[in-house]
DNA sequence: TATTTATATAAGTAGTCATTTATATTGATG
DNA sequence: CATCAATATAAATGACTACTTATATAAATA
């Protein structure tokens, strides 16, 4: 696997808001699956289904304890990585995501 | 717009290899997008709206010269994170994208 | 102004993925 | 062993997006 697909993979991986909240969430503890559920807005099956992604691409790793399963960042230091994103790009307004918001015709006179 | 959905608008952006080489290629230069379409394995219109998803994100930001229309990177830092980024990602191999590859069932001794 | 080159946009399509609903598995305990 | 709680899986669906093909715009030049 070239290196450019794995780094699209893993931005794959994290563009998800719920994923990214679960990482957040988890920070350095451990945390079962019901305690992610309770602090999320998510039902148990979909939490169940990001925690699976996270897990395949290394990015927790989990850990049984009786009936609960136990989940913690395999690397602490996405958390970093994820800081340093937010400090570094670009933070003006996006227009919206990839469609751009409806605007009059090039020839009225704006920049594109 | 809360800062996890910044963080997961950005990541989306970046989660495509099309996209990744791009960045890649225009690097601290200014390229035209004939330059970047010569590089690529992509037709004119598909680099085209890459560029433009790219710049709706202010990504990278453009410079017309006639006719030709230059890109560059907005922020050339990008390139520092995204080589952060091939350092501290786990490099252990990846289960086959979302959707795991076929394995045994989970009675037959494997750790799910 | 007609033509050519460079770039952008539009419409259509196929594939992927997040989410829901329903069900299965696993471990603990009565 | 039957039941309950915790978690995982499966199937179905809807939305989104990468890509293609076709066409439009924009600038330069004949």
């Amino acid at each position: 696997m070239e290196e450019v697909e794995r780094l699209q993979h893993y931005f794959q991986v994290l563009s998800d808001v719920n994923r990214l909240r679960i990482i957040k969430f988890i920070d350095k503890e451990k945390r079962s699956v019901s305690e992610i559920v309770k602090n999320s807005s998510m039902s148990q099956p979909l939490v169940s289904h990001h925690l699976k992604v996270l897990k395949n691409s290394h990015l927790v790793e989990t850990q049984r304890e009786g009936p609960f399963v136990f989940y913690q960042l395999t690397n602490p230091k996405i958390l970093d990585i994820l800081g340093l994103f937010e400090e570094m790009l670009p933070k003006e307004n996006l227009v919206s995501d990839f469609s751009p918001m409806f605007c009059c015709p090039s020839w009225w006179g704006n920049s594109n």
